[in-house]
DNA sequence: GATGATTACGGACGCCGTAAGCATA
DNA sequence: TATGCTTACGGCGTCCGTAATCATC
């Protein structure tokens, strides 16, 4: 299974076409042809349906390894290619929208002890931040999300290691009036039937949000598809829903049990971050 | 990076000798030698170091990736390959230590159902029992492990899907006479100081309780590399140290705070497992 | 009939083995 | 000096492109 092949089939299923692959991938259709046909001889079985182009069983199963795999190949040639080329002269860093304030300070913080450091700011969405970071596109990444306390974020697995984490109290943020104003804290599970507003962009996607609350339910009144956090403020304003968010950028009520956090963490690429890097006081690195 | 080379790459450091290598892998000294030589170049830096034969610091980081990768890359083709061949003729169990009784169950229960099964089971540690379940050595594994309440268990990623899990109370297993005896619950912070029996074949390591209960210590007062329940209960008794265990297979005083909890998943290569084969009642296949 | 996948074939490159070279214990 | 990694070189297989063929819309 040559991984040029594996990235082959991965593109041909994605544009499903032979040629569509060859254009984007600068190879003949015939060698996009041969790259599938070597791919079904070794594996025994047949991969792709022809027109129309779609992947069959097999094919199914074989694309959901093909993308980790590719993954973990890329992340490898950066990181061997990060300590060989040493500390790079701008620092690139990365942040969720939700991480932006916290990875502002710590940059200031850096600058200040390194007034001649070069920076790069970067904001994305959360897992392709961890695979910009995993591929060497970024030196550091700043990431959110929710997770129970003491839990690791779900990221993808490319083997970075979290540097160092913080987790902060989740509210669920209301407009200015409403009956839940004013309680002392909530629980999700009264919640599972409220009009949530799905921002995967910025906070926690509302169909993870069930996984981690063990909770069915959750229908999205409204979807937001933006990175911006002032949006998804004002639509809750103006009461088209609820969105679950760290406390220190939305005034809500404070959530209760199921016990959720909102994490922070620090991936670091290559070396462990210097130690005028900083997100917080829980430093993890082994 | 052609994956030849990485697994070269891999075999090389294990056994620190590139003829070792060639000799295991069935190719001449001289081959090993161009494999390496090929990563190098297409990395841009060196790898090893020769004489003797040790990783580089770029090696290192490449061999922490090399691992995954391969794993994925046969989990990939296993995959392909059940769907291609269709159902087993005969059902390949695997069972870790404290599973082996809710995996023995499972199994008559099948065999209630579908008499003409043929079954074939096997004992392992937890982790060879994921890489074989991806790599279809076997066709359903019953994993054990602690984790916290609704977490899942940290197993080698292959991709493989938990079709189902159940967890289970956690006890200090203790000598018959012991001053905890009778305590309603202990929490585990309470004893980071007590004498530990590390026994990594059978329960947690202690290096991995330290993280999920977040505590330094839980220094081992004796190793225990066993595959079977017996002999660690047998060590407990004689007052040889304690040992976190599944409240079902040992007596001993429940464990309160921080919240562990005994997990158990059935793990199923290929399609999802017949309904005729359960471990619980918590099915959470999608 | 046009678009697009497959097959046939030739050239080039890459991988492996043999064998000679070379460094280190 | 012996062990063991490296380099030189030749054969063979693999991969890719050109071009002809075949299938489907």
């Amino acid at each position: 299974m040559d991984p040029r092949f594996l990235r082959t089939f991965a593109v041909v299923t994605r544009l499903a076409s032979f040629s569509g692959a060859a254009r984007e991938l600068g190879y003949t259709q015939s060698a996009i042809s041969q790259h599938i046909a070597a791919l079904e001889a070794e594996l025994g079985a047949s991969l792709l349906h022809r027109r129309p182009v779609e992947p069959t069983e097999a094919g199914a199963r074989l694309l959901e390894h093909a993308g980790p795999i590719l993954l973990r190949l890329d992340a490898a040639r950066a990181d061997v290619r990060r300590v060989a080329a040493g500390p790079p002269g701008t620092l690139r860093v990365g942040a969720t929208p939700l991480s932006t304030g916290l990875a502002a300070r710590a940059v200031a913080a850096a600058r200040g002890a390194r007034p001649a450091l070069d920076v790069a700011v970067r904001v994305c969405a959360r897992d392709a931040l961890a695979v910009a970071v995993a591929t060497g596109e970024l030196d550091v990444g700043v990431v959110d999300g929710v997770a129970a306390p003491g839990d690791p974020l779900r990221l993808p697995d490319t083997g970075v290691p979290v540097a160092e984490s913080r987790e902060e109290e989740l509210v669920v943020a209301l407009p200015r009036r409403h009956p839940l104003r004013g309680r002392p804290a909530v629980s999700l599970e009264d919640l599972v039937d409220a009009r949530w507003i799905d921002a995967p962009g910025v906070t926690v996607a509302l169909d993870e949000l069930a996984v981690l609350a063990r909770a069915e339910g959750f229908r999205p009144a409204l979807r937001y598809d933006g990175l911006d956090l002032g949006g998804l403020l004002a639509l809750v304003a103006a009461g088209q829903g609820l969105a679950l968010l760290p406390a220190d950028v939305a005034s809500g009520v404070p959530l209760a049990a199921p016990a959720l956090v909102h994490r922070i963490e620090l991936l670091s690429g290559g070396d462990p971050p210097p130690p005028w890097l900083r997100i917080g006081e829980h430093r993890a690195w082994g």
